[in-house]
RNA sequence: GGCGAGGUAGCUCAGUUGGUUAGAGCAUCGGAUUCAUAACCCGAAGGUCGGCAGUUCAAAUCUGCUCCUCGCUACCA
């Protein structure tokens, strides 16, 4: 694609959604690059708008609500407060930090809605949904669960059986119940509005498929592409809920819109709140550039879904670039709310206090940019020691206690170092050297910010002090100083400009350790901070005779004792200490009283596994032989996630002796193996806890 | 199961038309140095480029198969 000019830049950051915390993955996942990018622009002097906000509808807002014993308003006015106040406190600079429910974005929802209902229609079907009687509403695939009617399976979900890997829809649930109320919902007829994505499927061919085939990052393309070759289908924007947007329609009674369909329109209602009337052209300007952070589980809702909605209303511009993320893992494991297995941002800032630029640092050195990046507190202390301190912190240090030693805090004049003796004449020919060098280092960072690789754009930063560091080693000043303190001069005079650069260079990354550099050096070099950003050269931001501040270190070390804190909060995650991953901890609601009879019908038996394979095309279903004692019989169970075959052998396990037969990949089942599920969904077999004959009944 | 993206030195990553001894930073080891937060600077060592097979004079790079990780698979937000 020809590189187009635009006028202004909009930046839009994923609206988190209101009901936990931020941890470190989303930081790294949208945040820090996006704040990174925006404060390139700004520096460069570009109209930019960097907008984000927090997502307050749909249903897990009013189930979490409801577990917390508050309104959903009180729920999101709590969440939205701790994150707004974190985002705050680490400095990612969004020039509004909205929230979806505020007035602004239901109007400016509702006629987004309006117009592309007048345009061209919303498709209207009538279906019959389950319905939770006691909780009065109707209950989202996720929140009914069942008994599959492939495995057998008593806990399957409304869309998908997690045992055998079956596709379900509610409909096909045997015994169907809320996970809401645990009671059995009913059927009832409700109207939906769907939007007709299908529609749209040429126009994506060539506006995203050959549009955007060169300029687009290869996970968010190719994801892309699988999605619309696949063929598009209307998809449902209504709920039936009393939390959200009502649908602005007089037959819409009781709906609102999908949070889905609401969030994104989030974006520009922010911009309204923020710029009034001026908002338009930040939305509606071809020559407006719109770019959309976010992690790569809303690929394809920022790069398909939206887009189409914006192009059905028809008044807006276009995403230019979705520079998506991967994930973030932490000590090798995914990040886990319900396990508390997370660094989160609110408790980083309150444990390490002062330490903002070092969290920045590292989440973008390891910048999950082009795969699954890991973050580990060793890594984390071995990169700020070894890199932040030692490199960059130790350089700026270096060259201004020596300017303080040998000039008494006053920037020395860069005497010409005519070629009047070998030394000068060493000494200017390293300071080419590292000129050019350091001057190829700010062209590739630049590149590498217009790029999105903000990875590689912080490494050729740290790289000009590199080239600061063996500019020092190789000038050595602290020799010369014995007998041309004019040569010393000169070096110190070009350090202390490099140290100016760096301070200008490393605020999108390092905005904490740039001011203190400005500080240091008693400068503001707004003027040349422009310059430098515009013209990719560097600036001369500290003049000859300009008096210094004193010297203080830009970074401190981290030292194993403060390491060990985190380390060990992570290791013994029993109770959280967040609400957030509290409530998910809560273990599923009761299920509706049984009499004993109803047990008693239930003959659970021990049996031995004496052979265990893995289904042939199956990744759920391990096939395994079970002496019961009185018969061999072969039990399908939908654990090869969580058990080997190999394990399984020999293992003492609970089933169900007298469950029907279940035909599954073409094998019968004959009976079904009891286990324990984890909050994370992990399997655990149940075994008595001494062996036991086969055959032995449990009651 | 289908689709998408990844699998390159201990760690984080480069390697865009297939072509000399596969690169960088950090870590490790050795040396040098003392202005500096035992920091900096120089040097060395370290990789069967996930595996197998194929195309080719030549493959990390192309083709096929295969293994591993993550995501999507359409009403969980």
């Amino acid at each position: 694609m020809k590189e187009k000019k635009f006028k202004r830049t909009t930046v839009t950051a994923a609206l988190p959604y209101a009901n936990g915390p931020l941890h470190i993955g989303h930081i790294a996942g949208a945040y820090l690059p996006a704040d990174t990018y925006v404060r390139y622009l700004r520096l460069k002097g570009e109209d930019v708008v960097f907008v984000c906000g927090s997502d307050e509808h749909g249903v897990a807002i009013t189930l979490g609500a409801k577990k917390e014993g508050v309104s959903p308003k009180q729920f999101v006015d709590k969440y939205h407060a701790l994150m707004k106040q974190a985002f705050a406190d680490f400095g990612i600079s969004f020039d509004i930090y909205a929230r979806t429910s505020n007035a602004i974005h239901h109007q400016t929802s509702q006629d987004f809605f309006r117009t592309i209902d007048a345009k061209q229609g919303f498709i209207e079907e009538t279906s019959d949904q389950y319905f939770d009687e006691q909780e009065n509403i109707f209950l989202a695939d996720r929140y009914i669960v069942g008994t599959c009617p492939n495995c057998g399976n008593p806990n399957a979900y409304g869309d998908q059986c997690e045992k055998c890997g079956t596709s379900l829809s509610p409909r096909q649930l045997i015994n169907p119940r809320s996970t809401v109320s645990g009671q059995a919902p009913v059927l009832k007829a409700t109207k939906h509005w769907y939007f007709p994505l299908d529609r749209f499927e040429a126009w994506l061919k060539e506006w995203l498929v050959e549009g955007h085939k060169e300029d687009w990052k290869v996970n968010v393309y190719g994801q892309c592409k699988s999605w619309i070759d696949q063929g598009l289908q209307p998809r449902s924007i209504t709920r039936d809920l009393d939390w959200g947007i009502p649908v602005p329609r007089p037959d819409a009674e009781g709906k609102v819109l999908y949070v889905w369909f609401d969030a994104p329109i989030g974006y520009i209602s922010a911009t309204r709140e923020l710029k009034g009337a001026d908002w338009e052209k930040y939305w509606k300007d071809p020559e407006t550039r719109l770019i959309h952070f976010i992690g790569k589980d809303n690929i394809v809702f920022h790069c398909i879904i939206f887009p189409c909605m914006l192009k059905a209303e028809g008044s807006f511009i276009l995403p230019d670039n979705v520079p998506a993320n991967e994930f973030l893992n932490l000590e090798g494991e995914k990040i886990s709310t319900s396990r508390n297995h997370a660094v989160w941002l609110h408790e980083y800032l309150a444990e390490l206090p002062g330490r903002r630029d070092e969290l920045r640092y590292v989440l973008n050195s390891i910048s999950p940019e082009t795969k699954d990046a890991d973050f580990t507190w060793k890594d984390y202390q071995q990169k700020v020691n070894s890199e932040l301190v030692a490199i960059l912190g130790n350089f700026v240090n270096r060259v201004m206690v020596l300017t303080w030693k040998y000039f008494d805090g006053r920037v020395p004049s860069a005497a010409e170092l005519a070629n009047t003796s070998e030394k000068r004449a060493r000494v200017l020919s390293l300071y080419q050297q590292a000129h050019e060098d350091l001057e190829k280092s700010v062209t590739e960072m630049i590149a590498a910010l217009d790029g999105f690789r903000f990875r590689e754009a912080q490494f050729q930063l740290m790289n000009m002090a590199r080239i600061g560091n063996k500019f020092l080693a190789d000038t050595e000043p602290w020799k010369l100083a014995k007998d041309d303190m004019e040569a010393v001069g000169a070096i110190l005079n070009y350090a202390l400009t490099v140290v100016g650069n760096l301070a200008i260079a490393s605020e999108p990354f390092l905005p904490d350790g740039s001011a203190n550099m400005l500080t240091q050096l008693n400068i503001t070099a707004r003027h040349e901070s422009h310059r430098f950003w515009n013209t990719h050269t560097l600036v001369e931001p500290v003049p000859a005779g300009h008096r210094l501040n004193p010297a203080s270190l830009l970074y401190r070390n981290v030292e194993d004792a403060e390491m060990e804190g985190q380390v060990q909060k992570l290791k013994k995650p029993v109770i959280s200490t967040t609400p957030m991953a509290a409530e998910s901890h809560a273990p599923k609601p009761l299920k509706p009283e049984i009499v004993f009879d109803d047990f008693g019908k239930i003959d659970l038996r021990i049996g031995t596994v004496t052979a265990a394979e893995k289904m042939p095309k199956s990744d759920k279903l391990l096939k395994l032989t079970v002496n019961s004692g009185l018969d061999v019989r072969t039990i399908l169970s939908g654990i090869a996630k969580h058990y080997t075959p190999e394990e399984m052998v020999g293992k003492q396990v609970t089933f169900v002796a007298n469950l029907a037969p279940r035909k599954m990949m073409g094998i019968e089942s004959q009976g079904m193996i009891l286990m324990a599920e984890d909050s994370d969904g992990k399997l655990r077999l149940l075994q008595p806890h001494e062996a036991v004959m086969p055959g032995a009944s449990v009651s």
